[in-house]
DNA sequence: TCTGGGGTCCTAGGACCC
DNA sequence: TCTGGGGTCCTAGGACCC
């Protein structure tokens, strides 16, 4: 028998449909769902409704019979709420594992090397999380990440389990990797299933046995690295510190379709200032602005526009000033609007290159480049005197420009001091 | 008629440079 | 008319995840 590292899924059971719970214990064993944004979607059910054959993601309007037969609960989402609680449960799970990664409201990856009873521990984790937050879990326990997603499926399937499934054992995973569809594998969607059907692989089993090489040259290098994972080898390590992101989205389906172009720039703004807020939240500042208008009816083209801001900012009015332009721009009197939103790219820092050119001296584009990045070093001059005066400590070091004698490379960079 | 809001990574192809 | 190699950067789009 081999026994490699130990790592542990903890996921939490239907979490928003937990969540709503905790307050109206009454609905203990009664079928409830919670809805999108402007209640279009299911996005969480609970048990009860998913035995009724109520779908994950379905628009609420085909399902509306199901609802009405079986006095399905409806809640509208309280996104504030989750968070809160998702919170609160890695709190506790922080405090029961020596390091943790936080992989969605719902999940994290414990790392549970230099733990000796692992099984008895998994189910005491689940006990304390239980008891601490009224949130239940279940966790998968295997030498990798993939695997351990595998295990805390099968936790969740088989209640003889008890919410814990050890898949440490080599030919417990063969002989449960078996019966595992190869659709169900963390990585693989629709699309990739559908190809490898036509392949001859149609269980987890079957994708670990397959030929690395021919995968690699057919599906790229994450393919390789999930078969790799199936096989027991770490591809994928713990990331316990969260990485800044790389792009900001903010973005709203309307109640209803909106059609006037001051409509339209509001909500716009209003995204631009909450994207811009979650920019700030991260120390960061954005070169590019990307605006997407979304027409009726569903499925048509978006109209969108990218554009490089004069300097990386995030000052939410310098944004809003721009993004209004953009609107009405792309704005077309008469259509009808489902959705409008907001992405900022091009982020810095941490470590980010914001720009490079190899070119003469006199080059106008070089001399561009030169005015964006005195830009970001006034930028970064302003946030720094900011977080002086608020006694928060500097977390970011700037570097920027290099020079040879015919050309010149100009290149400003971020980087993380700690 | 009614359809969420975030994110990530990878690849292909074109522009551009020496 | 045919004729180069090697490289970077950017963008769009596809696939996936929760």
């Amino acid at each position: 028998m081999t026994r490699a590292a130990s790592l542990a899924l903890v996921d939490c059971n239907n979490f928003y449909a937990s969540c709503e719970r905790l307050f109206r214990p009454d609905l203990l064993h009664r079928a409830i769902v919670v809805l999108s944004n402007n209640d279009g979607c299911v996005v969480a059910r609970s048990a009860e409704a998913k035995m009724l054959g109520i779908p994950m993601g379905v628009p609420l309007h085909q399902v509306q019979h199901l609802i009405r037969q079986h006095g399905v609960v409806l809640f509208s989402s309280n996104y504030a709420l989750y968070g809160d609680i998702s919170r609160r449960v890695m709190t506790v799970l922080s405090t029961l594992a020596p390091d943790l990664e936080v992989y969605s409201i719902d999940e994290a990856f414990l790392d549970l090397s230099g733990i000796r009873d692992i099984e008895p521990h998994a189910h005491m984790i689940r006990a304390t999380v239980r008891q601490w937050t009224g949130i239940p879990v279940s966790i998968g326990i295997a030498p990798t990440k993939t695997l351990s997603k595998v295990a805390n499926r099968l936790a969740k399937k088989d209640p003889a389990l008890k919410g814990v499934m050890d898949l440490r054992d080599s030919r417990l995973q063969e002989q449960l990797l078996r019966d595992f569809p190869v659709g169900d594998v963390w990585g693989i969607g629709r699309r990739l299933a559908e190809k490898l059907d036509v392949l001859g692989i149609g269980t987890a089993l079957q994708l670990r046995d397959a030929d690395t090489s021919l995968l690699r040259a057919r599906f790229g290098v994450v393919m390789e690295r999930l078969v790799r994972e199936l096989r027991g080898e770490k591809c994928l390590d713990l990331e316990s510190q969260p990485a800044p992101k790389q792009q900001i989205i903010a973005s709203r389906s309307f109640g209803q379709p909106v059609t006037g172009l001051h409509e339209v720039q509001e909500a716009v703004s209003h995204h631009v200032a909450r994207a811009a807020a979650r920019l700030r939240s991260q120390y960061s500042i954005a070169q590019t602005l990307q605006i997407q208008l979304y027409p009726l009816p569903f499925g048509a083209l978006a109209r969108q526009a990218s554009i490089q801001l004069s300097q990386a900012t995030a000052d939410t009015s310098e944004m809003i000033r721009v993004a209004r332009q953009v609107v009405a721009g792309l704005y077309q009197p008469g259509q009808r609007y489902r959705k409008a939103g907001v992405m900022l790219l091009d982020l810095a820092p941490p470590g980010v290159r914001q720009a490079s050119l190899f070119s003469a001296p006199e080059d106008p584009k070089r001399q561009q480049l030169m005015h964006t990045l005195d830009g970001i070093n006034a930028q970064f001059g302003r946030a720094m005197l900011r977080f002086a005066a608020e006694g928060i400590e500097q977390p970011w070091a700037m570097r920027a420009g290099k020079r040879s004698p015919r050309y010149t490379t100009c290149w400003g960079e971020l980087a993380r001091v700690r």
